[in-house]
DNA sequence: CCCATAATGTATCGACTCGATACTATTTGC
DNA sequence: GCAAATAGTATCGAGTCGATACATTATGGG
């Protein structure tokens, strides 16, 4: 009873005891692990996710505690709220440039620099697997994706008007850097038909 | 200034979020993240290392919060405390019948389920990915690597009196069961000559 | 044998996370 | 308009976590 599925497990536990290291060295640090992950996903999301409550879709947490999060990285300067123009209840967030400049001391450098020793196929083919069980998870858990615009169904490479690329569901016209980011909005392009009916 | 490198930075964050989505299961469960940390650890590791010393080391975190957190798993009447025979200032930790059992709910079967959707050979890859990646960090880190016991230069497969293995380490015979557990003296067997220089 | 030192573990405190609940302020829809 | 939904904040209690101080038990000289 220990020779196959064992594998999935002995998976899941080192993929925890990566994340308790990172979490040991983001508590040595300036900031804790909540502040680091909101920062990441900050300098990371597109100008259609940089709210609140896309925030907390993506941690998976609750309002009350993203909002708490919020309020210590602008106290500490690295990040500031301005008010929605289009929408009065609604809040955009920014990192400022102390923000930005802090990103260079994220303490998951940690494991990306431990993961850049890895052999070329061998990192790839980890980040495929990854990537892989990412989505499962999601799936499996009800989740939005938050996936990188570029690899969206909705995604156009070609925009009307000349623009470099354009977005099928916002109808808006996207710039390079935006098809590199994270979006809310994000939605896998359906696979002909793979494990999906299980 | 973004195609390699980037890999391994990808291969990290999504290190996170996996662990990020399996905290806000265990937020929901009836323990908490590191009480379920210290639970899957005493399931796992041998009779040399369940202790709140030990697995202080290995969640790398400090003796007063792996206290509390023990505290807290004896009052539910999940972990057992015994004063170890041998040494008057250790203590030794067991799981209760009630505490074993609790490890069939464990929320990191979230993960390991979808790790099992994987294609065999994506799987395994993975897998060896992910632990090539702990074995790195680790060493980065300076911490122990708390290994499977069959996996460590002191293993001797076969036992001089007919026990089944040994360990070269503590000069002790070893049953099969014990040679699947994690042991906190556990060393690597060095390597040829591998990625070691830089 | 005795005392300094180290090691193992506990107790306590303060800062912080986190979920839950209640609340305010906008927006939407009928 | 006005009820209902949505975005966000405020507050509270339980618990994590590190830091510090402490008690107890080895260990290692002199």
């Amino acid at each position: 009873m220990s020779s196959p599925p064992d594998h999935a497990r002995h998976l899941a536990e080192t993929v925890e005891r990566l994340a308790r290291l990172v979490r040991a060295r983001e508590h040595e640090s300036a900031l804790n692990p909540a502040q680091w992950e909101a920062l990441r996903y900050l300098a990371r999301c597109n100008r259609f996710s940089n709210t609140p409550g896309a925030l907390t879709r993506y941690l998976a947490a609750t309002k009350g505690t993203v909002s708490q999060t919020l309020i210590a990285l602008e106290r500490k300067g690295l990040v500031r709220k301005e008010p929605d123009p289009a929408s009065g209840r609604s809040v955009r967030l920014f990192l400022t440039e102390t923000g930005e400049r802090l990103l260079a001391d994220d303490p998951l450098g940690l494991l990306a620099e431990a993961a850049a020793t890895l052999a070329g196929p061998m990192l790839a083919g980890t980040a495929t697997g990854l990537g892989m069980l990412l989505a499962a998870t999601i799936a499996r858990n009800g989740g939005r994706p938050f996936g990188v615009c570029r690899t969206c169904r909705f995604f156009r490479p070609e925009a009307p008007e000349g623009a470099p690329h354009f977005c099928g569901l916002l109808l808006v016209p996207l710039s390079e850097r935006d098809s590199l980011s994270i979006c809310q909005e994000h939605e896998p392009p359906q696979e002909p038909c793979e494990h999906e009916a299980a």
